[in-house]
DNA sequence: CGCGCTCCCTGGCCGC
DNA sequence: TGCGGCCAGGGAGCGC
């Protein structure tokens, strides 16, 4: 489920019980992740202060005060829920609910943490295709993971001139080319969905074929529907929840994104408008590129 | 090298 | 209400 807004929006809320303090146990209750657990996983991470929470692409990296940092992929259908100790409470800017009797001892509970806010971390991911992993901070960019991952689609680096660059001369559609993570990473199958749509762009459209004029439009619907997006506290279709368990809002604005069959909204605010126009009696279309479903308007998009 | 297909795993939903 | 089939936000691996 969770893509860079969704990623972003656990992250803000994970921050206030994670960042600055210290983690008094980590329990690991179910394995059989993506990956292995690290040795000595529980070990390494007691009594170990988070110096810093961040995010790269759709990774949550927590900077541990001894060198390395707990790096954590939500999968498809992970989930960090915290839980205050004790009673209800507000921590920073959100309201993180009572423990209830058998917070983290459900069936996809994978990993237990209690830090000394006190506060309780549950990682659950009932299809298991997140992980959890430690890597030294200083060799972070070089790891696996992260040695051949692209830019943030949020940072200054990822401008018209470098999208014109990375997409020139690929003969790939433009929708398969933009969830290719080491051109830019963070985006999937929703908001690249929805970002083609606010630039006018069909995903059918090969990469390199893109007009000069078409760049500075695009570049602008990815980063605007990202911003909106995590704004919105991310997209719950089914599995994703913020830190405090509330779903996230984003879905509610969908343009095409699981709208197959459905009149196209055309641009429904100048927000969200990148430059076609507002009334449209088509409806929107869903094909298959790459083994997953793109959704766009035809009349919209070209 | 670069592409797209398949698979990993579980559960929700739809149609019969 | 029960059950089989299909589908899902990610990503690695493999074959062409």
């Amino acid at each position: 489920m969770p893509e860079l807004p969704e990623v972003e929006t656990v992250r803000l809320g994970l921050a206030p019980a994670l960042e600055g303090h210290v983690i008094t146990q980590a329990r690991i209750r179910r394995g059989n992740l993506r990956i292995p657990f690290p040795p000595r996983f529980a070990e390494r991470l007691t009594g170990r202060k988070v110096e810093r929470l961040t995010r790269r692409a759709k990774y949550l990296l927590a900077a541990l005060d001894s060198g390395e940092t707990l790096v954590i992929h939500l999968g498809m259908s992970g989930r960090m829920s915290v839980y205050a100790e004790g009673h209800r409470q507000k921590l920073g800017n959100y309201v993180y609910d009572k423990a209830p009797d058998g917070a983290g001892d459900g069936k996809h509970d994978h990993v237990v943490f209690e830090t000394d806010v006190p506060a309780r971390i549950v990682f659950n991911d009932h299809r298991r295709f997140g992980l959890m992993t430690l890597v030294a901070t200083d060799a972070l960019d070089q790891d696996k993971l992260f040695k051949d991952m692209g830019i943030e689609p949020l940072s200054d680096k990822f401008n018209a001139a470098y999208l014109a660059k990375a997409l020139g001369g690929k003969k790939t559609p433009v929708k398969s080319a933009l969830l290719d993570q080491r051109l830019v990473a963070g985006l999937g199958n929703i908001y690249v969905c929805e970002a083609l749509f606010r630039a006018g762009i069909s995903p059918k459209r090969l990469a390199g074929s893109l007009k000069k004029d078409q760049i500075a439009p695009l570049l602008k619907a990815i980063k605007s529907v990202l911003k909106d997006a995590i704004a919105a506290g991310g997209s719950t279709l089914r599995d994703h929840a913020q830190a405090t368990g509330d779903p996230g809002n984003f879905q509610h604005r969908f343009l095409v994104y699981g709208r197959e069959g459905k009149p196209c909204k055309g641009l429904a605010s100048s927000s969200e408008a990148v430059g076609h126009k507002k009334r449209c009696k088509d409806t929107v279309k869903r094909i298959v590129q790459a083994g997953r479903s793109s959704f766009y308007c035809p009349a919209c998009q070209k």
